[in-house]
DNA sequence: TTAAATTTGTTCGTATGTATC
DNA sequence: TGATACATACGAACAAATTTA
């Protein structure tokens, strides 16, 4: 605790700027490790010698970054992360990919439907517009905490009832198997990052403001044809990507 | 405008939040894109039905997601964003990766230094910690942008004059030509994402909370020896990356 | 060039709601 | 049930940056 003194005035860095910097590195030098959590606002406050917002306004920062989570009625908690490492290759599969890091993996369906194929599915998949395809909607899960939500599109015509299969292992891989499909490449992957939508958080049972790998990616049969496009959001306090060569 | 009536108090979501994702339609509705702004707090506040403080949560949070940024004295502008795509693969340049799309590129280096390797270096380059390493620290433009913040580590025996070299030419690339090696290959890339910290805001010119794009790579010579250890930062709003199998 | 008006940024004060213990 | 602690909202004042008159 010996760094949580009185806060001077600076001009040009904000006040609350300057608590963030200092119970952030209050946390990361274990200062509350023995309770978890962070004091309450108005302990902070009165140490810090400002008004409660300020130390408020702090803590949303932090917040924001995941460093600390509030709860209501219990504290300021101090988050820990462990992120799983997913390997992007020609071969990417997603339950091989994390099997080993967790104990248990679910895949679930949370909705299938046939509709045409809107200009950008098409492209990817190199269909015609309008050409109808199955969006399937997944959640996936490991050691019971959400590690991935995508949305993916199959040619209807050669992939109709996936979902249905889907549903059943929870496995891509399994469900492409069971329609015919004993192997398929990984083509394109892209990576992006952004803040999670209202949806996302709620799936992937995420704060707000929290931050989203995407990726939007492209797999093959053997000889090279699109039988999937899917774009994925993974959240990036628990998941990170490897590329190897 | 047609949307920007008042809110109701409705149980369970916060005004601000209502106010925001009321904000984020109207913009992507493209209700405001003759100015290329939000109107002032007051009005929004005003039009809501709200207290200013109570539309300024709002904004911030879309300031968080990178859809507004606020300008003290001029207003709250809309963001457009436009990303760079860099290309990753065993022949990860980032010169030829971006080059394609921006007419100015730029490599500045920001410090050179020789330095006992840390634990964490150490095992990435496969040398005993505490072995002599060259760090050099690198910021990268775009068009005038700045798209990467690099840390690089390479191995002193071998590289030891790397920084006057980078300095010049601006490229890593041709700096191990400089000095010797021909070809290099990229073995490892770890991606994952975070918050920006307060060195990277600066160097990279983000809003505080914008995102960055993270990857640890590694580069080895023709013969596997690893030559380079590299953590990167990118902007997400500014970068994305692409793996094509 | 200067001054005023506009607009966002920060801070404090106060009150009330809601969840946890 | 009451105490504690975070969540939301309103009000007021002033600072700082920009634009406009």
């Amino acid at each position: 605790m010996t760094d949580l003194k009185r806060v001077e005035r600076r001009a040009g860095v904000a006040l609350w700027r300057q608590i963030a910097d200092r119970i952030r590195e209050a946390i990361s030098r274990g200062d509350f490790d023995e309770s978890g959590m962070v004091p309450p606002e108005l302990v902070l406050a009165g140490q810090f010698g400002v008004n409660r917002h300020t130390v408020r306004s702090a803590l949303a920062a932090l917040a924001q970054e995941g460093i600390v989570q509030a709860v209501q009625g219990r504290g300021t908690l101090i988050v820990r992360k462990e992120r799983f490492n997913f390997p992007i290759s020609r071969r990417t599969r997603f339950t091989e990919g994390i099997g080993d890091q967790a104990r248990d993996l679910q895949g679930l369906l949370l909705s299938s439907e046939i509709e045409p194929a809107d200009p950008e599915v098409a492209r990817w998949l190199a269909l015609e517009a309008g050409t109808p395809v199955v969006r399937l909607e997944a959640l996936r899960k490991a050691d019971g905490r959400a590690v991935s939500r995508s949305t993916a599109w199959f040619p209807a015509e050669r992939f109709k009832g996936i979902g249905e299969v889907f549903a059943r292992s929870g496995s891509i891989t399994e469900a492409l198997a069971a329609l015919g499909l004993g192997d398929y490449l990984r083509s394109v992957t892209e990576i992006s990052a952004t803040h999670a939508e209202t949806a996302d958080i709620a799936a992937l049972e995420l704060t707000p403001g929290a931050i989203l790998l995407v990726t939007r990616a492209v797999n093959t049969d053997l000889s090279g044809v699109p039988i999937q496009y899917a774009v994925t959001r993974f959240p990036a306090d628990r998941v990170q990507f490897t590329i190897a060569s």
